[in-house]
RNA sequence: GCCCCCAUCGUCUAGAGGCCUAGGACACCGGCUUUUCAUGCCGGCGACAGGGGUUCGACUCCCCUUGGGGGCGCCA
């Protein structure tokens, strides 16, 4: 019981940018480590890189984690009493240990400049040793290396790598062993006084308690320095767990990069194909002229940073314009494609650890039970997004009317649907109708037309020769004699509207297909929709006459 | 280049020396249901990376090769 209520874990974002799928599968499994145990689970941001930190990305990762549903016992924006929990905010604490080392001999003021550095980094290549950096003899003491501060020059201080074995036991991977000699003094404090990663990260987790670390498996070859500054510091050694790693289907590393090619390969082919000119997609995406032409011209131009520095919001509307469905890299990509947050916690808890038996379909509850460390899977996993989408949509199947309704509505105000503006009642009767769907995003493309503007709808050329204007105009002739019946269709509701067209194929000996594809089209511009009854139920008698008026009004000979 | 980690169907995975004719899920293919698109139901295809050992017996243990990944930053 003590043992339990000791138990804490954290999660330790760096606010660079929205939270990642595998940093959302880390603090779940963090999460559920800690629910389990009954122990704390412990958010704490990382903000120790001014030059790539992101404004606000911090409240996009809080925003995402409650998304999730993944709260926190201790942190940002409820506290606790081992804050702050800004990395930012602690600068005082990391110098105090800094000072320590320095004060012991265990670290060092460092002077050699970027250049000085480069050097003994090729010579170590040429060398073919992965260490580089080769201590200085004798070591600067601590009144050159403040001599050094005070006439500008850019210092450091490096921990003082002890001549010390180092052992790792990883709860995953096992004993892990780093020889003497195979870790270099590493850096602990950059010049301009903030803490490297390592010595904060040290810092924090001992402070903070933390009983175990887990998280990603980049970090693991970071341990041993870990380790190492511990032992300095007189800190308690946590355990640990080091998870495998997250990539793409096509073993590429998920990365916000995946969007930017993404729209670079649709918006060059575009080009290609004469549809857009350069110039065009300047001004859809905000950059100049010029550089579109230079980019969308060239094949390898997606890969230029000046290209990776696109805009994001310039990089939506073109994705948007073009059609592109951007790759979900992000929570907040997935939020945005209308994916339950179940299912995808469902799915992320799916990578990279298994219950042992065939149940992949499970809530948070069943997960609490059954997740343990010892089942987690050391290889890396791939992203498949197909599964994800046949997850999402057995959990939409299977939702709550209410839940689902709620989780719909936020969707349709986020995504600027059309269908934002229903009521309860309406809205969830679309979901009823839609039923089968993979994502929000399937409920919009099947149904959103019916609520949207009649300027809005664009007529399919395909559907509009197939069913429309196919033997003579058949399909036209069908609107013309089914618009003054459906004027008097009593009452407009979709049983009546469906008893309507059964009617109507007895009478001409039709299949109801022959009448209703017509309708389809004209009304939605497209050969599908929800049933034919619900479907013009939804867009009322009004707009289903005028659209059907308006169909063959624009008829073309 | 150096150090480290990993290795079962296309993908996620089950398998802790005989339960394996290697199981499930997604994807794919075929059929059925269906007023469109989906859904649903039924069936099928499909893997132990290669080579050596150890053992009466290896998917399971050991070694090598190959392949994949990570680290080697004043990034985290």
């Amino acid at each position: 019981m003590n043992d339990q209520a000791h138990f804490r874990v954290r999660f330790a974002p760096s606010p660079t940018g929205y939270l990642h799928v595998g940093g959302a599968r880390t603090a779940l499994f963090n999460w559920l480590l800690a629910r389990q145990a009954g122990g704390a689970f412990i958010l704490r941001i990382e903000d120790t890189d001014r030059l790539r930190h992101v404004a606000g990305a911090e409240d996009k990762i809080i925003d995402d984690l409650r998304w999730l549903a993944l709260d926190w016992d201790e942190g940002p924006q409820v506290g606790g009493d081992n804050g702050p929990y800004y990395q930012s905010q602690r600068l005082d604490i990391y110098e105090r240990h800094v000072q320590q080392l320095l004060e012991q001999g265990k670290a060092y003021y460092a002077l050699e400049t970027p250049e000085q550095l480069d050097a003994m980094r090729a010579e170590a290549r040429k060398a073919g040793t992965s260490i580089s950096y080769r201590r200085p003899d004798p070591l600067p003491t601590i009144e050159q290396g403040l001599a050094a501060k005070e006439e500008g020059r850019a210092v450091v201080v490096r921990f003082k790598m002890p001549p010390d074995d180092i052992v790792v036991r990883d709860m995953i991977r096992g004993e892990l062993v780093v020889g003497e000699g195979e870790l270099e003094d590493f850096v602990i404090q950059k010049s301009d006084g903030w803490p490297t990663y390592h010595l904060a990260c040290v810092v924090d987790d001992a402070l903070m308690k933390i009983t175990l670390v887990c998280r990603g498996q980049d970090h693991l070859s970071n341990t041993p320095k870990h380790v190492a500054l511990q032992r300095a510091l007189g800190f308690e050694m946590p355990r640990y767990a080091h998870l495998p790693l997250i990539f793409n289907m096509s073993g590429s590393k998920m990365g916000k990069r995946d969007k930017h090619t993404a729209v670079h390969e649709a918006a060059a082919r575009w080009v290609r194909d004469g549809k857009w000119k350069p110039d065009d997609i300047a001004e859809r995406a905000g950059v100049a002229a010029d550089a579109a032409a230079a980019w969308f011209g060239d094949k390898k131009a997606k890969r230029k940073p000046e290209f990776q520095a696109m805009p994001v919001d310039g990089l939506l509307r073109l994705a948007d314009a073009a059609d592109v469905v951007l790759p979900e890299i992000d929570v907040h990509d997935f939020r945005a494609s209308g994916y339950l947050p179940e299912s995808l916690g469902n799915f992320l808890n799916l990578l990279g650890w298994s219950g042992g038996d065939d149940l992949e379909f499970f809530d948070r509850g069943h997960a609490v039970k059954a997740f343990s460390v010892d089942r987690i899977i050391k290889s890396n996993a791939k992203f498949d997004r197909d599964k994800l989408l046949s997850l999402n949509k057995d959990w939409c199947a299977k939702a709550p009317a209410d839940r689902l309704l709620a989780a719909f509505k936020d969707w349709t105000r986020a995504a600027g649907s059309p269908m934002a503006a229903l009521d309860d009642d309406t809205a969830a009767r679309v979901l009823a109708a839609c039923a089968g769907f993979r994502t929000f995003r399937d409920v919009q493309a099947k149904a959103g037309i019916l609520f949207a503007d009649d300027a809005d709808i664009e007529y399919d050329p395909k559907a509009v020769k197939k069913v429309l204007a196919k033997n003579d105009g058949a399909g036209y002739a069908t609107l013309e004699r089914l618009h003054p019946e459906l004027e008097t269709v009593e009452p407009w509701t979709a049983e009546a509207i469906e008893a309507f067209f059964n009617e109507t194929c007895e009478k001409t000996g039709a299949k109801l297909g022959d009448l209703a594809q017509p309708i389809r089209v004209a009304v939605a511009g497209r050969p599908v929709s929800p049933a034919i009854g619900e479907t013009l139920v939804f867009l009322g008698r009004e707009k289903t006459l005028r659209r059907i008026r308006n169909c063959l009004d624009g008829r073309q000979s």
